[in-house]
RNA sequence: GGGGGAGUCGCAUAGUGGCAAUUGCAACAGACUGUAAAUCUGUCCGGGAAUCCGUUCGGUGGUUCGAGUCCACCUUCCCCCA
């Protein structure tokens, strides 16, 4: 016992300084990553050997109807290690940030009972972010209010939507992005919905969490990672994405479904373009995400960024129970 | 061989005498507390934080105070007739 600890000691690649044992008590472990990093494949390895599950967040993946597409673990890798947050919802349900947060909150209470640690893994910034700091809790947005607001922007477009903020939450107006019709929207929603300014519910608080946090972060060089992005297109459109795709074509006004590898295919369905053109989109905007990805985890200090030449050595002392 | 059309900042596109030059895409950087694989912003000929400076519109000459824009020749490409 006492060799095995001097081992580790001598070969664990970041434990010359700040050596600890980590796996102690409740430790949630997010290995984060643009798309297409290896994510799944890295959380399986480290779920099998500390005999753990794994939490996605993973904003696409969530939904059952969506499989291919969203480059979900398949059946194969399901079961190599118990996933929650996968297909766990349908494209018609109504699922936010705030519902998955409290979704996981409450189910790692339950898990640390039973684990020491928990994986957590996707791509999805916000969903992170919401889990790691949390978010404040803000009433629901009924419908009607919701069609009523979208009714001023269709009608009075971003000025409507300007004015009326203004109006309604000068000091939230002043701090927005003026110009991006989504964060105004919401502003207003939860405005009229609440009859107060939608600032007043934004403490800017970060959440305290009675476990303990490690972040990871898979990255590639830019040009390994596009290759590895238009492999995985190519393999989508092999395994029938196409088929999911067109599956999924009447529902195409869905929320869900603006979504890169369907709206480009409904596209080619529409006659707007070849399929060819189609599955060229699909890699360029697939990129871009993963850029936006980076932009997400490059200001989040908080990462251990791990290059692929150490994705090996990185696992296998976190396999170890090391940090 | 004859006739017609066209070469603009990575690609595509606007510009017909006052333009460093339109728009779209791509690219790069960024924002983002409930639509987030969404949505939005900035940069995008070179130099500069910037007023600005320097070099540009296939090539070479020319006309003009001034040319991407007009003229001549050259060159490349496309279409039609042979």
């Amino acid at each position: 016992m006492k060799n095995e600890s001097e081992a580790q000691h001598r070969f664990a690649p970041f434990s010359i300084p700040n050596y600890n044992r980590l796996m102690k008590k409740n430790t949630l472990i997010v290995i984060a990553g643009p798309t297409a990093s290896g994510k799944t494949a890295f959380a399986i390895e480290l779920a099998k050997t500390l005999d753990t599950v794994i939490l996605s967040a993973d904003s696409r993946q969530f939904y059952k109807e969506m499989s291919i597409g969203t480059a979900a673990p398949t059946v194969e890798e399901l079961r190599q290690a118990k996933h929650y947050f996968v297909h766990h919802i349908s494209i018609e349900d109504k699922y936010d940030v705030a519902d998955y947060e409290q979704d996981v909150i409450q189910l790692l209470d339950e898990l640390f009972k039973t684990h020491d640690a928990v994986i957590m893994t996707g791509g999805s910034g916000l969903f992170i972010d919401a889990v790691c700091n949390g978010i404040d809790a803000m009433p629901d947005v009924q419908p009607e209010i919701r069609e009523k607001v979208e009714k001023l922007y269709q009608d009075k477009g971003l000025h409507g939507l300007q004015e009326a903020l203004q109006r309604l939450d000068p000091d939230y107006y002043a701090t927005v992005d003026q110009q991006n019709p989504r964060r105004l929207q919401r502003a207003l929603e939860v405005c009229y919905q609440t009859r107060k300014p939608f600032s007043s519910f934004r403490s800017g608080n970060t959440a305290k969490r009675d476990f303990d946090i490690k972040k990871y972060a898979l990255l590639w060089d830019r040009q390994q990672l596009i290759e590895r992005i238009d492999k995985r297109v190519d393999m989508m459109i092999e395994q029938g994405l196409l088929e999911e795709a067109k599956a999924l074509y009447p529902k195409r006004h869905l929320n869900a479904l603006n979504t890169v590898g369907y709206k480009e295919l409904f596209a080619y369905f529409d006659g707007g373009c070849s399929l060819k053109e189609a599955v060229e989109q699909i890699k360029i905007h697939t990129r871009q995400y993963a850029k936006r990805q980076m932009t997400w985890l490059r200001k989040d200090i908080g990462y251990r960024w791990i290059m692929p030449e150490n994705f090996d050595n990185t696992l296998s002392t976190l396999q170890q129970g090391l940090a």
